[in-house]
DNA sequence: TATGAATGAGCTTTCATTCAT
DNA sequence: GATGAATGAAAGCTCATTCAT
């Protein structure tokens, strides 16, 4: 039935290595329409056949290859936070977690924006961006959370994804559009932008 | 070279326009990469080659469909506010600016979300939309203009990128993809957090 | 939808019949599964695009193909018997049936074997035989029906069936297998065993 | 040239008997067509490179699988007479035997069907049914040759031939296609047609 | 002797675009 | 001006078989 292959061996997990890498290169360099089976085959040193006996198809492999990237982009924004708990969530942390959030799409910002864009047509794509938000909506919370005794925001929950898009919208336009107008410019009302809505939170509520 | 028809007759320009919606309509329905040129022509009635004589190829034809559309999502936004001068700019009028963008955005989703896909990938797309957002931009920069002396917002130009994108990134998420939380509880963060922006601006500047 | 042509136009007829001749000559001459579309596009003298604006699919040239050859099998079983009323059907009349259902097998015996074995395998093939199997049976009864006050068959349905069988079974033997006695020594006594058969009829009842 | 293995020890012919069991279920559970040699291996529980040295290719399997099979199918249907002089061969002994034939054709319908089909494009295959009929006709020919006091069958070979292409249709009908009126009503026809053609025999001789 | 990774020819189908009529 | 028949490159995927380890 699936007779794609597992590797166990060595020079199995070597092959679909380079795989991976030659579809993830060609992918950023020539764009994922641009780019077909055949020449991933090829730059990866293999033949059509070995490439479809580790992936079933060509969706698979890019799906592998963005879960492996989008890993990468949350190492990228929170590594440095992980075992810190941060009480004093104020205008300098903001910027400095927006800042990390712009140098994760600097990683491969082609792939990157021509992934994302295949969200709107992709379910599977689009899952593994969901996956990616959640994980990060769910660490605004947390910040928000340990610092909620200093903060007016009264659903946290609903904050949390208005801000994580903000600045998500923001990087996308710099890096994957290109702004006329300075990035430390944009960083910088985006990170007051947001420290205000934490401290000034809802004039309703 | 050439020989595409800038058509001045009147039957002309119908048939161009029967192209045009024709098209439009069945890229919303099927989407972009689900409709071929045959099926446009004979949707709008005509033959392939009268296709091929009214636009230079398949191309043409999205960037014109995409110009009139942004056209229409344009309107749809600030067509009641052309002939007013705001000058009261509170979170009322923030959230009534956002429901409109929330309306243009139901105006075509499928197409407005592939289309927007597309721009990572085709300059000439991007350009379109390019042309959009700055026509926004600089409707958000009059606001703040009219309203600056109420206002500590430093930088303009660049805090009315940051407003645009925040506003337009919390429409993709919840036309395009779909929230698990209520629209209006996202409406009204964004709307706190933009206010909260506009009233008390840069705590650095 | 259905973009394939229906031709109305005297070059699209003809183009059709070129790819359905050349079809029919490939098929009978190196075997259906030897046959691919390109080789038949290119025989008939005519890209492989127009080969899919004429059909929808391989199958369904060969449906339609098939569809031809069995009105030409059935054409040369029953026509000279069309306008007649046999009410004397004696051994001399089923020899004659028989002698034309073996004629009817030498029209074109490969393509006849192989989409005779596909009814095994594929249903569209199958409805194509099992039509013209109707039609066959049908006359049989027919015969039958004008003859039984001579005759001692008490289930003309299932008799029918069963002499269709006898007969076609034959003639596949002779005519796709070959058979190492002579073939007028079968058909005599298979017009014995008909001619028996509808005499005598059931012993039981 | 062939480094074919032919197994002599123990293990080997568990091994070969294995891949040959593994095949035959596959092939009648999913079709000759839609069973690959890597799947084979993997039920019988060996490697490919193994598969390999026990058959020379995929058709030699097969080869083998259909030469038990019809030694099956044979044994089903002459097993009971072996060692039994019918010399009362009357119409009880001719449905006796039909209903062997049917129940035979019960073992393996689709691997029986497909292989049947592929007699006409493969000689090797036909080679392995041409002796199976050859058995078979040999039986029957048998039994006319020791009941020929009380029979008037002229063309003992040819009858016999006729006789069983008779029963081999309806079976296939029947077995591999379906009837829309019952099986016993043809096995009835059936036996009292050939009944009829043992007793009544020529009508030129 | 066994393994299973690797091979690559081969096939079907789509569709933007052209150009003879 | 209009038509629509014709083009053909391009791409994804399968699977019998080989051979290095």
């Amino acid at each position: 039935m699936s007779s794609v292959r597992t590797p166990k061996q060595q020079r199995s997990i070597q092959t679909k290595k380079r795989i991976v890498n030659a579809g993830f290169h060609l992918y950023a360099q020539k764009g994922i329409h641009g780019t077909n089976s055949k020449e991933i085959a090829e730059k990866a040193g293999v033949s059509i056949g070995s490439f479809y006996s580790y992936f079933k198809n060509k969706k698979t492999l890019l799906l592998e290859i963005l879960e492996d990237f989008l890993d990468q982009v949350y190492l990228t924004i929170w590594k440095e936070m992980e075992n810190v708990t941060i009480n004093e969530l104020g205008r300098n942390e903001v910027k400095f977690i927006i800042e990390n959030v712009f140098k994760a799409y600097d990683i491969a910002p082609t792939f990157h924006s021509q992934t994302h864009a295949l969200r709107y047509s992709d379910p599977d794509i689009n899952r593994a961006y969901e996956r990616e938000r959640n994980r990060e909506v769910t660490q605004i919370r947390y910040l928000l959370e340990n610092n909620k005794q200093r903060m007016r925001v009264s659903d946290q929950e609903a904050a949390a994804i208005v801000i994580h898009n903000a600045v998500e919208s923001v990087a996308h336009t710099v890096k994957f559009i290109g702004s006329k107008i300075d990035e430390q410019r944009l960083i910088n009302e985006l990170a007051d932008m947001i420290n205000n809505f934490l401290l000034h939170g809802s004039q309703e509520g």
